[in-house]
DNA sequence: AACGTGATTGTTCTA
DNA sequence: TAGAACAATCACGTT
């Protein structure tokens, strides 16, 4: 495993070559066996277990943000096929950002949030449901997440937060 | 065929 | 409290 691949063979544009210290950690990326030694017992002790409606996170301000950034910049740089292109460039271009800027990718951010709150409410309550008899159960459960997520309704509605516009525009830089 | 990987930062989570 | 893990993406490589 692990491709050879020239990991510095990336061809930017430019050279944004900007060392970022070794990040937090070199490479988490599940290893594909969470089970065994410290990892959480998959019995009933407590979540951290792969589930398949578990929610994923919500996109931080800058996965927003380069979410939008990313169509930006495969636009100027169709050639460009590097994630870790857009990673870097969209890394220098949110640091650039003031907080004003940044404001409304949080705001998306702190709406995802809050939809994943929803989630993982909902996805509590099939844990609490489903810790009762385990995974091992034949049935009975099925038909109770089914329910729980059609009972998420989704209301999209009271998207418009234009008001509070005295955010303060801090230019600290 | 399918998943891991690389790179960014932010948030969420676990011990 | 502090550190670890994971969120999207996309083409490619390895299994």
């Amino acid at each position: 495993m692990k491709n050879a691949k020239g990991k510095g063979a990336v061809k930017v544009s430019k050279e944004a070559l900007k060392p970022v210290d070794d990040r937090k950690v070199g490479k988490r990326k599940a290893p594909s066996k969470p089970d065994k030694g410290s990892a959480p017992k998959a019995k009933k002790e407590k979540k951290a277990k792969k589930d398949p409606n578990k929610p994923k996170r919500p996109p931080s301000a800058f996965f927003v943000f380069l979410e939008e950034f990313r169509q930006t910049f495969k636009a100027e740089n169709p050639n460009v096929k590097a994630v870790s292109a857009v990673g870097k460039a969209g890394g220098e271009k949110w640091k650039s950002l003031s907080s004003a800027e940044k404001a409304p990718y949080e705001a998306k951010a702190a709406k995802r949030k809050a939809e994943y709150e929803k989630l993982m409410k909902a996805y509590d309550k099939k844990q609490a449901s489903s810790a009762d008899d385990d995974e091992s159960d034949k049935s009975k459960s099925e038909v109770n997440d089914e329910d729980d997520e059609a009972s998420a309704e989704d209301h999209q509605e009271e998207e418009e937060e234009e008001d509070d516009e005295d955010e303060e525009d801090e230019d600290d830089d």
